[in-house]
RNA sequence: GCCGGGAUAGCUCAGUCGGUAGAGCAGCUCACUCGUAAUGAGCAGGCCAGGAGUUCGAAUCUCCUUCCCGGCUCCA
């Protein structure tokens, strides 16, 4: 006989509890023990995440969900940013707010400030005190439910959460509103509640939240921004404030050294600090230049690449960085890219040139030199392709986004039955090539037909996008949908990499076009003696050569792998009577064709060119003195290897370097 | 492009109330000749991003431009 008084609650390991009816998340948190009510900042019922001060009224899986979890984070940034903007409104009266998400490692919320005020850096100080001040109050969160119209009614002065109460009644809810409302129309509003019964705060949220802000206390502001409401840089701009939170001071403290770390291995500051490259202001925004020991890295990189591509069967052409107009026209760009591209230069009693901003028209031109037969397909053309992209002054970002840049650029020019199979061995070709630079972990995103910027028909664009998909499957690698992100003549796939510190980063693209061949009307002659279209793929492995070198630098922190290190050996005589001998080690090691520098002895202690041999990641630093003089051998210091390895024979060195620039470790 | 914050020696940064510029590191010279994470002394280095204004006087206050940083939007 079942008591219809009691709950029978499923617990994660599998065990059964009964509990009176209405029994709440707490309580069944508090009757496993003291730690996990205090550790409890939520609880899920069947799955849905939900308050712990909520009934439970019928048999259900349950499990309480901690602080320490990734829900319980959720849950305290999420709770984190009502309190922030609590303290806004209490700082700045008449502000409007607009949404609130919790957001990986923090939280941000969206602001209308009175006569169009804007946040400082101090108001980020007053806000955070206010903030703590609030905590200290013990303000209980409380859940509320009202109807469309009364919800309507309680936020009538503020316009933007009645906007997205209207956009989820009407059924519109973007995915942004997900985290304020639910969705069967009932508006939910939470309560900070003094304890003397007032309420000090609400706002439309779905939850849930913590049980009393008391529970909030390991956060920090972060920064202020501007931010366009919706997303959208036609609407009104909002000042956005950020800001993380976690379950308890340790674990705030080791995200911000997570953050110093990361800052740490920047690739404008390792530019800096290897000397690299630089961007000197004479140039210009976006545009860089590389130092010697940069403009090696970047050799290397592009001399395996070359050889690669050579042994897949591409063929190297070269293409002018300027052109008339006229072929951008044909080509659609002066339609539907000329924002990102730089204004034209008048030449020649009124012809307008462009300094190109891709490299695709001209390798078209050099397939529409003369005619082509199905048997030159498939034809893939390679360049190292200069190109330069008017960017929007507050997007450049170091060498990830730039305005002028090389990419490692291809089109393969095939027949609609080559085409799956190209893309498939493209995908395998970038994969094993970002593999031999280091890199392993990825995923594959295709983007599809943008909604304004396409050119060619929906059928087209779904053939494509099919094509691209059947290809991309086979390669066992997660693959995410983006809507509307591919460029304007074709959909892509492109491969993210993640990095050595988890960031992921868009690198190599392999975009189908079917437009361009029809614009420059490109055919080739089939076996049936009749002309046909040929398909052209986009490829660019590196993305650019800039932005790969910085995920590179970035992804090894400046310490280069051997075969990429623009110093591979740091020989350091120990004093000047040891210089002919190191001489003789630089020489050998050189004439081999390794990268070999010399630190002397006439300057500085043996310990300080260590120091700085070390400082600019050199692989190997080799001491040698006397001993090493008379035996031929080498003091040797591997990076990253505490131990010296001392008596080390010339030819035993020699023969470990060759085995690491061959396995490219 | 939009919002906010910046720019002082090659690098990292001081510079108070508006009174004409300072350190450490790096560089150069000299001494030291050294077996593993900064030897010592000295020298040199600045149109205080650029321009205009306010002022007797501007690194400092105001405006404009350039460039950088953090976001938004966009992207390789």
């Amino acid at each position: 006989m079942v008591n219809p008084d009691l709950v029978t609650l499923t617990l994660p390991d599998g065990s059964c509890r009964e509990y009176p009816g209405g029994v709440t998340g707490a309580d069944v948190a508090a009757s496993i023990g003291k730690r996990l009510a205090r550790a409890a900042v939520a609880v899920t019922v069947d799955g849905a995440t939900v308050d712990l001060t909520r009934p439970i009224t019928h048999d259900a899986a349950v499990a309480v969900v901690t602080a320490d979890s990734d829900a319980g984070r959720e849950v305290l940034r999420h709770s984190t940013a009502h309190l922030m903007a609590q303290a806004v409104f209490d700082l700045f009266p008449g502000a409007k707010y607009a949404i609130g998400p919790a957001i990986a490692d923090g939280f941000y919320y969206d602001f209308e400030l009175p006569g169009g005020a804007h946040f400082t850096d101090t108001d980020l100080e007053r806000i955070e005190a206010r903030m703590r001040e609030l905590a200290a109050e013990d303000q209980r969160f409380v859940r509320r439910e009202y109807g469309a119209g009364a919800g309507l009614d309680l936020f009538a002065d503020q316009p933007y959460k009645a906007e997205i109460i209207c956009n989820v009644t009407a059924g519109e809810a973007g995915p942004d509103d997900a985290g304020e409302v639910v969705g069967d129309g009932t508006v939910g509003v939470y309560e900070n509640v003094r304890p003397d019964g007032t309420v000090a705060y609400f706002d439309l949220c779905r939850g849930p939240h913590v049980l009393s802000t008391s529970r909030l206390g390991a956060f920090k502001l972060t920064r202020v921004a501007g931010a366009y409401w919706r997303g959208d840089e036609k609407r009104q701009q909002l000042q956005r404030v950020y800001g993380t939170a976690w379950e308890d001071q340790k674990a705030l403290d080791a995200h911000l050294h997570r953050l110093a770390e990361a800052e740490k291995r920047d690739h404008r500051r390792l530019g800096v600090e290897l000397d690299l490259f630089s961007f000197p202001e004479e140039v210009g925004s976006g545009l860089a230049v590389f130092h010697p020991k940069g403009g090696t890295v970047r050799r290397l990189m592009e001399d395996y690449s070359r050889q690669r591509h050579a042994a897949a069967g591409y063929e190297f052409v070269s293409s002018p960085h300027i052109t008339k107009s006229q072929l951008f026209e044909t080509s659609g760009h002066l339609d539907w890219y000329a924002d990102n591209m730089f204004p034209p230069m008048e030449l020649d009693g009124g012809t307008d040139y462009y300094l190109k901003p891709m490299n695709c028209p001209f390798h078209i031109l050099i397939y529409r030199h003369r005619t082509r037969s199905y048997r030159d397909l498939p034809m893939r053309l390679f360049e190292f392709g200069t190109v330069y992209r008017y960017e929007k002054s507050g997007v450049v970002h170091g060498l990830t986004r730039v305005r002028g840049m090389t990419q490692d650029d291809a089109h393969i020019f095939c027949t609609r039955a080559q085409m799956v199979a190209e893309i498939q061995t493209a995908l395998s070709f970038v994969l094993e090539l970002l593999r031999d630079y280091g890199l392993d972990d990825f995923y594959l995103e295709l983007s599809t037909r943008p909604e304004e910027k396409a050119v060619g028909s929906e059928e087209e664009w779904a053939e494509a996008t099919e094509a691209l998909r059947s290809a991309a499957e086979p390669m066992g690698l997660e693959l995410v949908i983006d809507e509307g992100g591919g460029a304007f003549y074709g959909p892509k796939i492109s491969v993210q990499t993640l990095d050595a510190i988890g960031r992921n980063w868009q690198m190599s693209t392999i975009q189908l076009d079917f437009q361009l061949p029809q614009r420059f009307d490109l055919h080739y002659v089939g076996a049936d003696n009749e002309r046909h279209r040929p398909i052209m793929i986009h490829r660019a492995l590196f993305g650019s050569i800039e932005r790969f070198f910085a995920v590179l630098l970035e992804h090894y922190a400046g310490a280069f792998p051997v075969w990429l290190a623009p110093a591979q050996v740091s020989v350091l005589p120990v004093a000047d009577r040891h210089h002919a001998y190191a001489f003789r080690i630089v020489d050998r090691l050189t004439a081999e064709g390794y990268r070999v520098e010399l630190l002397d002895a006439h300057h500085d202690t043996l310990g300080k060119r260590v120091q700085r041999a070390r400082s600019e990641k050199v692989p190997f630093v080799l001491v040698v003195g006397d001993e090493d003089a008379e035996e031929g051998t080498v003091g040797v210091n591997e990076r990253g290897v505490e131990a010296v390895r001392r008596g080390v024979k010339v030819d035993d060195f020699v023969e470990q370097l060759a085995v690491q620039v061959i396995e490219r470790s």
